[in-house]
DNA sequence: TATGTCTGCCCC
DNA sequence: ATTCTGC
DNA sequence: GCAGAATGGGCAGACATA
């Protein structure tokens, strides 16, 4: 079976607006596949296409810049083409209409490419590679080739889908297979297990990661939910997820990505090593300093790092918060009652780098307000609710965990400038640049695009467009008329934007359309925020 | 060597 | 992360 | 209610340029 085919499927995929028609054709297609093709095509849909997470570290850009070399076209007009379309692997792939040799490519040729490409280190060399595909490949062949490099095939279907599709091609239920891909970790592993009808024969194993039970954002305060049964209040903890595996005095820590990062935290795995009874961990990794988790800045700075220094461990310090556990005396927990999770989890002989996090019973919802602002005074971002006798729902965001975060703010802005959008809102203006009001001048503090509905939007366009002043490429600038309130989780000092302070998870709450651009908030207004929240 | 900009992402 | 949208 | 898509910020590291 060849790339070409999945490609020809993808358009298919795409194009189908039913998510039942969308399955349908892939089960029909997984069905006509081998068993080397299966794994491979499952791994290229799920959007994990190298077989064991390898990555490939070729993003839009360098796609861009290999098909600017490939043609002999101006990199700005690519730029352009690939804003107004939306997509840069789309418009390349177009682009080569009519320059590349269309050669045939199996799944299997697009797998080694994938493979070479990750295997080579080099920026320059990787570009070059690519290159040779953008002369060899057929336009749809390529579109898909360069769209599963983005990890964006933006064809209404990811792993989730996949799964259900292998459930679907194998005749096998959801849940099982559903299960045995969170045991696994390996969708193609899955899929072929599927078709063997073996999938009961897929086991967890330590040192591979488990997916992660998710919680939901309560909406309002005051909701009904909570009266339906007891609930147990943790603090939700500013940090990262992790998974900690443990056993025989090997460690190791995954992220909710899957990431083995072990190796960059041996501040807090080293001293593990110590652990013998196999035990598999979920909670929080903060850095923690003087008895007290430190903000979510301080880890930032452990992230990614190549080279740990002596300085860098002292100063930001790690430790994990242990909050479930899901693997313990042989045995996964994950059918278990939270209580009993709970229990074995306090039992177990843990000691600082780890800690075990506080949890007690909510009493009535009433209670709520306060346990929040205690936790927000031991500076974690608010509180994890539970509800009594759930089992752990891995990969799943399901109403049994709930999450209460509230906004830090709002102010009221001004928009100055917006640019194009991408993907089904790349004809629009859809991403507005906004700022606060210093004196008679206006001083930009953030972006953001979420908030507005489509049709929002497409007024907004209409007036953003009659207000424009002036064009660089992608973005407009507009005189400041349009007011918005928008809320944000924190703030903190960036030079980012020329305020000097930018805003963390910023989001449009409504078009002020009643108030004028001298009344938004200030500069001044910012500071205070700011201050008051160190 | 020092500093500035771009890129992709163990993250939230 | 957040939010909206189609099913 | 779920899954997908489109978008925020900060960071380290890589590369470009002085």
């Amino acid at each position: 079976m060849t790339m070409d085919a999945l490609a020809a499927l993808c358009d298919r995929i795409a194009s189908a607006a039913a998510r039942t028609r969308k399955l349908n054709l892939l089960a029909d297609y997984l069905r006509t596949l081998d068993d080397g093709d299966l794994a491979r095509a499952v791994r290229f849909l799920s959007g994990s296409p190298l077989p064991d997470g390898r990555k490939l570290s070729v993003g839009a850009a360098t796609l861009r810049a290999a098909a600017a070399s490939a043609t002999g076209w101006d990199l700005e007009l690519i730029r352009f083409c690939s804003r107004v379309a939306g997509d840069s692997a789309e418009i390349i792939a177009l682009l080569m209409a009519g320059r590349s040799a269309g050669l045939p490519l199996s799944l299997s040729g697009a797998e080694q490419h994938l493979l070479a490409l990750a295997a080579e280190r080099s920026k320059a060399r990787k570009q070059k590679l690519i290159e040779q595909w953008l002369l060899a490949y057929a336009p749809l062949t390529l579109k898909y080739l360069l769209k599963t490099l983005t990890g964006m095939l933006r064809i209404g279907l990811q792993a989730k889908l996949v799964e259900e599709a292998i459930a679907r091609a194998s005749a096998q239920p959801l849940e099982l297979v559903r299960a045995a891909s969170n045991r696994s970790g390996d969708l193609a592993e899955v899929a072929l297990a599927a078709r063997h009808q073996t999938l009961d024969r897929i086991q967890a194993r330590l040192f591979h990661p488990l997916d992660f039970m998710l919680a939901k954002p309560l909406e309002s305060m005051p909701d009904g939910v909570l009266d339906s049964g007891p609930w147990w209040v943790e603090d939700k903890y500013d940090g990262i997820r992790c998974q900690l595996h443990a056993a025989h005095g090997k460690v190791r820590l995954f992220t909710r990505g899957q990431e083995d990062v072990t190796a960059s935290y041996p501040d807090l795995t080293v001293p593990l090593s110590a652990i013998h009874p196999p035990l598999i961990l979920d909670g929080e990794l903060l850095v923690w300093r003087d008895g007290a988790p430190q903000s979510f800045n301080a880890l930032q700075q452990r992230l990614a790092r190549k080279r740990l220094t002596p300085a860098l461990l002292a100063e930001c310090p790690v430790a994990f918060i242990a909050y479930d556990l899901l693997y313990a005396g042989q045995t996964l927990l994950l059918n278990e009652p939270l209580e009993r999770r709970r229990a074995l989890l306090e039992s177990l002989p843990l000691q600082p780098p780890i800690h075990i996090a506080p949890q007690r019973r909510l009493a009535s919802p009433q209670e709520l307000d306060a346990l929040f602002e205690a936790a927000r005074a031991r500076r974690n971002e608010g509180l994890l609710l539970k509800r009594a006798g759930s089992l752990y729902e891995a990969g799943r965001r399901g109403g049994a965990w709930i999450k209460v975060k509230r906004a830090l703010a709002t102010l009221d802005v001004v928009i100055t400038a917006a640019e194009q959008g991408r993907g089904r809102r790349a004809t629009m203006l859809s991403d507005y640049t906004f700022a606060v009001r210093d004196g008679s001048r206006f001083l930009n503090i953030g972006k953001a695009y979420s908030g507005l509905t489509d049709e929002e939007i497409r007024q907004l366009t209409r007036l953003l467009k009659s207000l424009a002043t002036e064009r660089f490429g992608r973005v407009v600038l507009v005189r400041p008329e349009v007011v918005l309130e928008v809320a944000f989780d924190g703030i903190q000092k960036s030079p980012r934007h020329k305020s000097g302070f930018a805003m963390r998870f910023p989001r449009i709450l409504r078009w002020r359309k009643d108030k004028p651009p001298e009344e938004i908030d200030t500069l001044d207004r910012v500071r205070e925020i700011y201050v008051a929240s160190l």
